[in-house]
DNA sequence: CGGCAGAGTTAGTGTACCCTAATTCTGGTA
DNA sequence: TACCAGAATTAGGGTACACTAACTCTGCCG
């Protein structure tokens, strides 16, 4: 196979970083992925030979329209199995993330439409994160963090990132979930906590968790 | 891990052979996996040292305790998964055998448990297969093959082998799925076809796919 | 604009599987 | 019982990813 599960893993994670980086430095990846510095530039170099990225020595890399299509289609499973989960069977937001880490590089494309079509071909995975189409299209995600917000402003919550299940917990029980909407009261300067009204309630959310959700201000 | 997907696929395979053929030779598994038996000494070795299994050079391996639990578990995943395909997602009996294949593998014990559940802890997939228990015990299996009756026979199927597609649709066609009841017309001599009544229509099976239909006599 | 810290790469290992080719064992038969 | 065919193993090689240690490059700062 020329595309291992493993493989599949570094384009998403590249796509993903790429957002916010670009060209996408080696130590990033290796962050992301838990591993050595050293294992990446190995990876990256099979991954360019093959077409899925373009390599820049010392640089760093950058998706190809092959490698991005790659990483989108796994996104796509991704968030689709993490929708079904909740929706099928039951799983809570915070569980879905680890499962659907090893079920996307093994789902088939019949497996794939079947949950599209039984969800409705949702546009959305329980997170608020856009789920990519068949064909490689992606909706706009908001950008601005909670923890960016001042007080006074009014927002939309539209998504928050997922992969930590303690961060989920801890957000669920303020009711900070995607479509909530916050009212910033206050911002202890330097890093500190947010005091936000959500449904009607006070709120006192740390800066790191605010920093994984995202809103659309009013 | 310990334990790849490919070590429990020999685990897997290992089971099965040993129902007719105990201890398994390596040239079984070779044929089985589909590699060569160069390539089965060196794994079997590792299983063994790792207690799965018990290996004598030149004789054939058997499953201990602990390797057959393994069997038995990644077996669970493999026919709740098929069964569920079925039941909850609309697939064909014929299509379920190499999604299932690759799932097995990855699903957590959260999944099991909710599937076995959603499925009302069924006791067999949709060939006619018992499906083990979390603890590990299995029901007996049919082992008289619609092969090896004589003319005037009548039995029901219990199971019919799943990993051919194409053997399964042509099953499907003859309505020779579990629970039909068959009477033997008359056998062709030296392995022909078999002539059977089924739904009190009258058919011919091959004896290549009367092989891999179990049958019980009544 | 030289030098240094940190980022990145190379070199050398190890594990897990796979292969082919060569060798050795086993079991049945002449 | 000696031999041979077939089964199994060893030997040697390849790919895919990890690691650590050593070296090199880049970019910034004084």
């Amino acid at each position: 196979m020329l595309i291992t599960q493993e493989r599949e893993d570094y384009l998403k994670i590249i796509y993903k970083l790429q957002q916010s980086e670009s060209p996408v430095r080696t130590n990033s990846i290796a962050r992301a992925m838990g591993i050595e510095p050293a294992s990446v530039t190995g990876v990256i170099k099979k991954l360019s030979e093959i077409k899925l990225l373009d390599y820049r020595p010392y640089k760093g890399v950058t998706l190809t329209p092959a490698g991005e299509k790659v990483a989108l289609e796994v996104i796509r499973h991704h968030r689709l199995i993490e929708l079904y989960l909740v929706e099928a069977l039951g799983y809570s937001w915070d569980e879905v993330h680890d499962e659907a880490e090893h079920l996307e590089h093994v789902v088939s494309d019949r497996f794939e439409d079947r949950i599209a079509e039984m969800l409705g071909h949702p546009e959305l995975d329980p997170h608020g994160e856009p789920i990519p189409t068949k064909d490689g299209v992606i909706a706009e995600t908001s950008t601005q963090a909670l923890s960016s917000l001042s007080a006074g402003d009014r927002a939309v919550i539209s998504r928050v990132e997922d992969e930590d299940g303690d961060l989920l917990r801890y957000l669920a029980q303020l009711n900070l979930r995607p479509g909530a909407s916050v009212e910033v009261l206050s911002v202890e300067p330097y890093g500190g906590s947010i005091h936000v009204r959500v449904d009607g309630k006070s709120e006192t959310v740390g800066q790191e968790a605010a920093d994984g959700v995202f809103v659309d201000l009013e």
